[in-house]
DNA sequence: TGAAGTTTGTGCGGTAACGTACAAGAGCGA
DNA sequence: TCGCTCTTGTACGTTACCGCACAAACTTCA
């Protein structure tokens, strides 16, 4: 249970290694589970393990020395938390924390260091899945600059749900403001144009996707723009994504 | 004249390399001058060659589907365009622009990614060039989201000057409100606003720095976060930074 | 079943920036 | 020197979101 097998990792950065790199790096990752809002790293400390989520999701988020906090990018099972480190670095500049309970597989800094410079295809591949998470900041920072809050928020639920594979997402108003630094009674007003329209459904710390197609019509265009290039960084097809399930 | 020697270099990553890594490099490195306004990269076309900036500075922008344009970064002497060549990918997700004249050393990527190769000192300084940019893109979209634009202002001649060196910048109000991402008008105001605190001066496209000091203190903390990371990147000391001059 | 805590709805004055329009000033070329 | 173009100032109604406050609804747990 501790130790992984590639048929059964759903991680899709190790699901796509050759089985002999797969086995130098299996020794190095640890099953952890992460819980709701559980520091993954702290902005300025030291990263001593990245994490690969095998389910839920991680957010990181910028933080301004007044206090506030901006999600700046999720990751799921298509990524790592942690991309500092990839690219060299000792510490942390953004906060990573979980936003589902979860389970993920932990590597040591120093290992994936080994693991990189042996394994030039996991190298390759961790850095490009680098190039898209920085797109993806990319992207966030001129969708809040120009897209009303309504299509964000859905953009952001459509993240969710891709990266969670659930269409019940344990998420109260308050936390989705802090991720879209907005206020929360912004978010409710928000929210409940959503599901006066039919695609969410929601109660007490409980968001259901009711109309996924009705929530993609919904969003900007930064979702569909981000989710073509994880989509392209696993060498899939633009059409035939695959889609997770939707709520009755 | 077209092929550089070390002494002589100004670009900073350039410069960082010992001797017997540059020379390896060098005869890659071609000078090319930059017009005020030219294309670097497009959104979406491949990259052919990276550019190391000697003077001048070059701006990524996100673009959205419907034109508009977000600056995300900015480029001088400290860096590179082309951070996705870099990471292994052909294309350009965002838009580079030269922002004002001046001179880079153009390196076909093939050729990076030979050196890159080769020279492990070369790699890794490009690796933690990558960081430092990606900490900038991330700061700058919480300070779009959080800062009024008086701030964001004041801190982006900031950056503008640090990366130029020189107090007067021919820029207009227009440029600078699309690499803003917000209304002319509003930039109008905004500078009116520093131009009676006697921080900057302007008249027809020429924006002159008075004020360092005081341009430092009216913009937000992204700035000097932001610096700091870049001053990190070459090994100086949090204290003693070399300042750009100031006109009288 | 009652109380306490959490989550959401709603209202309201305030404001930064939008969107647009027009006028005035500055520089450039004929 | 006269116009044309580029750049900047300014105005004004509109809007999205802030900042805050309070009530209502739901959940949990004693």
């Amino acid at each position: 249970m501790a130790k992984p097998t590639q048929p059964n990792i759903r991680n899709r950065l190790l699901a796509a290694l050759a089985p002999a790199e797969f086995a130098a790096v299996a020794p190095m990752l640890t099953q952890v589970t992460l819980q709701l809002g559980q520091p993954i790293h702290r902005a300025g400390d030291g990263i001593e393990d990245v994490f690969f989520p095998e389910t839920g999701f991680i957010s990181a988020l910028a933080v301004l020395s007044d206090g506030y906090h901006l999600e700046i990018g999720l990751i799921g099972a298509e990524g790592v938390a942690g991309v500092s480190a990839i690219l060299g670095s000792d510490t942390s500049y953004s906060e990573a924390m979980c936003q589902t309970g979860g389970v993920a597989w932990k590597m040591a800094t120093a290992n994936l260091r080994k693991a990189a410079a042996e394994q030039p295809h996991f190298r390759e591949l961790l850095l490009k899945y680098v190039e898209v998470f920085h797109i993806q900041v990319a992207q966030t920072a001129a969708c809040n600059a120009h897209h009303e809050l309504g299509q964000r928020l859905a953009r952001w639920l459509l993240g969710a749900h891709d990266r969670s594979g659930v269409v019940e997402l344990s998420l109260t108003q308050d936390l989705i403001a802090i991720m879209l630094g907005v206020r929360r009674s912004t978010v409710s007003v928000a929210a409940a144009q959503l599901q006066k329209a039919g695609i969410i459904r929601y109660q007490h710390g409980l968001i259901t996707i009711v109309d996924r197609i009705g929530l993609e019509n919904a969003a900007c265009e930064c979702y569909e723009s981000v989710a073509g290039e994880y989509r392209r960084l696993f060498g899939e097809h633009p059409k035939d994504l695959p889609k997770a399930p939707t709520a009755a």
